[in-house]
Formats: C-alpha cells, structure tokens, sequence
DNA sequence: AGCCATTTGGTTGTGCACAATTTAATTGTG
DNA sequence: CACAATTAAATTGTGCACAACCAAATGGCT
C-alpha cells in the first residue's frame, strides 16, 4: 500500500524501514498462502459430491492422463512423496477408485491403476474445471498468465531451496 | 509443459474435449498449489536459525505489527480458526515467545502477546523478506502486481465458497 | 560368487488446516 | 432475576506435507 521507495538502508537494528519490510513482505508471502487455501475451499465444495479431496483430485487427474504409474512417477507429477502418497492412495484403495500391486519386472516399484471405478469418475469430474473456472470470475486466458508467473516462481524458489537460501 | 497440439495419443477411452479441460484445470489449481509449496519450502529454510514454521512466523509478523491480540482477532488477519491457533499458540508458548492470558474483561477471550524474547525476535527477522525476494528473483513490483492478483483470486473464490459453489 | 551404493516404498513423528462438537462466559429479552 | 441465544476457545477427528529413518530389491563391481 504506502509503500514509500525507501533507499535499502543496509541491514538496521530496527529503524521505521524494518516495519515496512515486514508488512510487504506479509503480502508476498500472505497472499499466495491465503490463495491456495481459498482455492482449498472451493474445491473442498465442488469436489465434495465426487468424495474427493483435492490432493486425491489431483492424483486421479494424474492417473486419467498417464494411465496405470509407479508411486514413484506420480509423485514427480505432483510434487509429493511416499510419506504423502501412501496413505492417501491407502484411502483411494479404500474407496475402490485404484489399484496398488507391485511390479512383476521390478518388486521395489508399485503400480497405481485406476479401477473401473476410478475410470468412471472421469466423466463425472469434466464439470469440476468449469466450476472452478466460474469461482475465480477470472477470464482463462488471465488464470492462464497468472498461471505462468507462479510456474516461474516456482522454479526459482526451487531452485532457491535446493541451494539452501 | 508441451501444450502442443497432440493428436491425443488414444490413451483414455474418451472424448478430446473434455481432456483438454481436465488438461488446462491441471496447470490452474496445480500451479498454485505447487507455488504455495515451494513457498514454504524456501521459508523453512529461512526461517530453520530463528525456530519457526511459516505459519508460525505469519502470527509473530502479526503481533510485531499489532501488538496484544485475542485468538479471535489473530484469525482474522490470518483467516485460521481456533482449532489451527490454539496448538500453534500453545507452541509458540512453550518456545517462550509468546503469552496467553485470559481477558479480565471478558473471560471468554484469550489475549496473546509477545514475549520480551518474542519482541526481541523482530531484530532477527528484518532480515527474511530481502531473502526471501531475493529466492523469488522477481522484482519487488513484479511480486507486488502478483500479489494483487492473487488478493483478487482469494476474495472472489472466498465469495463463491461462502455462496455453496 | 560376494559386496555395496542406489533406488523404491513404507513408516514414524511433527505440524498445519478445517469441520464438528463442547464448555464457559456474555448478552438480550421477558 | 431467569433463560435462551450468541460468542470465544478449546478439543476431537480426518487428512495433507514433509523430514528422518528403515527395509527390500536391484545393478554394478571386484
């Protein structure tokens, strides 16, 4: 907001300049945090009738486009690992909406298919896109750039972390 | 990724324009929550020296900024409940930033204040927002008109969760 | 063959997010 | 004053995210 253009004064003790800092700063970081879990919500509402969560919505988005993947390439897909997989293809399993077995080829890896279950929730969930669509009141060529900026972010804080800073 | 025009390698038993949705719906939930992610993971690194989480640290940049805050209050600005608070609080209690007293006025609030070494803390803590920005590699205006954008996203996906839809 | 680093998933523990329920204090109304 | 409605926190239960650790399988190496 006032965000006067101050001169960068070299790391103070704690001068007016910090406080200033530390309120944009709230906005970098806020507003992408308070996004995500708006996003959250919505989903938790459009994807409630299907029985999904939006972690597991993403994984059977995963699955409907690739077809049957290790654990190991889904996670690559989406981000996430074991620890996070695990239990939650558990509960898919539960649901009747994947398959788990192990690689005849390689017994360390472990297939995820969707049953024919699974693959049937592929027609209910079309809707869900355009209902996401319409909850933002964006225009998809705007959710499309704002899209690429947060790929971009992405990457560099990434890359930021793995070079730990 | 290679939004190409593929000729759809017939992979799924089903039409071609609902996979393009399911396609494009992928890259506008995903991109914000893997953003959201590699956000906190560049903050757990930052934040490892002064022994907070992010959110942790969200309510510490709230109390610098407003000084003795009850829960309710506390949950405003930062949109979490009491059942997300409470823990974090009582964490933050433990690790002797923090103080929880019940309100004279009215015993049915909990007011939260800094500590001496919490106030202390701010000292160290000027320091996160530069590096932070300095992870994104995005300009301080670039961050900004994100963060504008993003503000907008929350609001109306806020508005259309409220609305059932 | 035997050995060892790597790969792949799983398990455990900590912490955040949120819905639903519970308890206590306050406020409004007759 | 008594009593219903409201409000503030805490608690409980489910699920996601990730670090740290563990076990089994694989593949290369001598």
């Amino acid at each position: 907001m006032t965000t006067t253009p101050s001169p960068l004064p070299a790391t103070p003790p704690l001068p007016d300049a910090s406080d200033e800092w530390l309120r944009v700063d709230q906005q970098i970081c806020f507003s992408l945090h308070a996004a995500s879990r708006a996003f959250n919500g919505v989903y938790r509402v459009v994807l409630k009738d299907l029985g999904l969560t939006y972690p597991q919505y993403l994984v059977m988005l995963v699955l409907w486009e690739h077809g049957t993947l290790p654990v190991k390439k889904l996670g690559e897909h989406l981000r996430l690992d074991s620890g996070t997989l695990s239990p939650l293809l558990k509960r898919l399993e539960t649901a009747g909406l994947v398959r788990r077995e192990r690689s005849a080829r390689d017994e360390r890896s472990v297939e995820v298919r969707p049953t024919e279950e699974g693959e049937a929730m592929r027609r209910r969930a079309v809707e869900v896109p355009r209902r996401i669509l319409a909850a933002t009141g964006f225009e998809i060529d705007e959710v499309r750039a704002l899209s690429s900026r947060l790929h971009a972010l992405t990457t560099a804080l990434d890359k930021a972390a793995a070079e730990g800073a």
